[in-house]
DNA sequence: ATGGCTAAGTCGCTTAGA
């Protein structure tokens, strides 16, 4: 089973660039971030035409995720539970039965900047709930994997230039921990499982030539259940996606189990 | 401290992204 995570910055905007992608990167499973359209606007056509079952949770101009599907996609859930007050559209779960049932979830963790302030307290505030739905899915004891834009740079070797992020909400101290935290409830975060490596990045951004420099960073992940991680055959970073014409500012992440 | 670019809505600027 081929599971791709791609926040693809706008899906109207994104057309040519999702549908080149999809054609020829043989997917089973696909979870977007940053749709940023209402469920009525969502492009439904593009992505049904290839044989995909599509699930949505969007919001009006910004955030909004969704699940792609060749499978059935069952047991589908919207919303990061933990907050009845929060509006905003991140989080996006169902169940996918090929071999084996994997829950899938999809999801686009808060930027949190400017830091401090109430959209870092927001960011923090929304990882103590993703900590404790990442519990939850532990205590299944089944196939299970996170993916999405986390807005976190884990490590220094996860940024062409880590000096330039300290003050930043994504590599803040506080910012880290959280994410370790998660980690170390038992999930096997999946790249880092095939390579330590530096230089592997996954996002660029538009401004200051930022690609051409290959001024990244790693902020798209893959958490996996260990029931999930037993199951990983490979991972890999389509980097070379960046390059094309009219691109995403961040590139897809793709992971294969043996599911 | 920046804000060189991009998308979307409020539609000629502002907000948000990272």
């Amino acid at each position: 089973m081929k599971i791709a995570t791609f926040n693809i910055n706008g899906i109207r905007a994104r057309h040519q660039a999702l549908t080149d992608w999809l054609d020829e990167a043989d997917l089973d499973v696909v979870v977007l971030q940053e749709i940023k359209t209402v469920d009525e606007t969502f492009p439904r056509d593009i992505i049904e035409d290839r044989g995909y079952n599509l699930e949505t949770f969007g919001q009006k101009g910004f955030n909004g995720v969704a699940i792609l599907s060749k499978l059935p996609l069952e047991d589908v859930r919207r919303g990061l539970p933990g907050d009845d007050e929060d509006l905003q559209s991140r989080w996006i779960e169902a169940t996918v039965v090929g071999k084996t049932a994997v829950r899938v979830c999809g999801l686009y963790l808060p930027n949190g900047n400017p830091a401090p302030g109430p959209k870092y307290d927001y960011k923090l505030a929304w990882m103590e709930r993703l900590a404790a739905r990442a519990a939850d899915l532990l205590a299944a004891e089944e196939p299970a994997l996170m993916a999405g834009d986390y807005n976190v740079i884990p490590q220094p070797e996860d940024a062409a230039r880590p000096d330039a992020w300290v003050k930043d909400a994504l590599y803040l101290p506080e910012t880290r921990e959280a994410f370790r935290r998660i980690l170390n409830l038992g999930y096997t975060e999946a790249f880092r499982a095939k390579t330590r490596a530096p230089g592997h990045y996954s996002f660029w951004d538009y401004q200051a030539g930022a690609w051409d420099r290959n001024d990244g960073i790693r902020i798209d992940h893959v958490l996996l259940s260990p029931q999930a991680a037993d199951l990983m055959t490979d991972i890999h970073i389509e980097s070379e996606v960046r390059g094309r014409e009219k691109p995403s500012d961040h590139v897809p992440v793709v992971v294969e189990l043996d599911a």
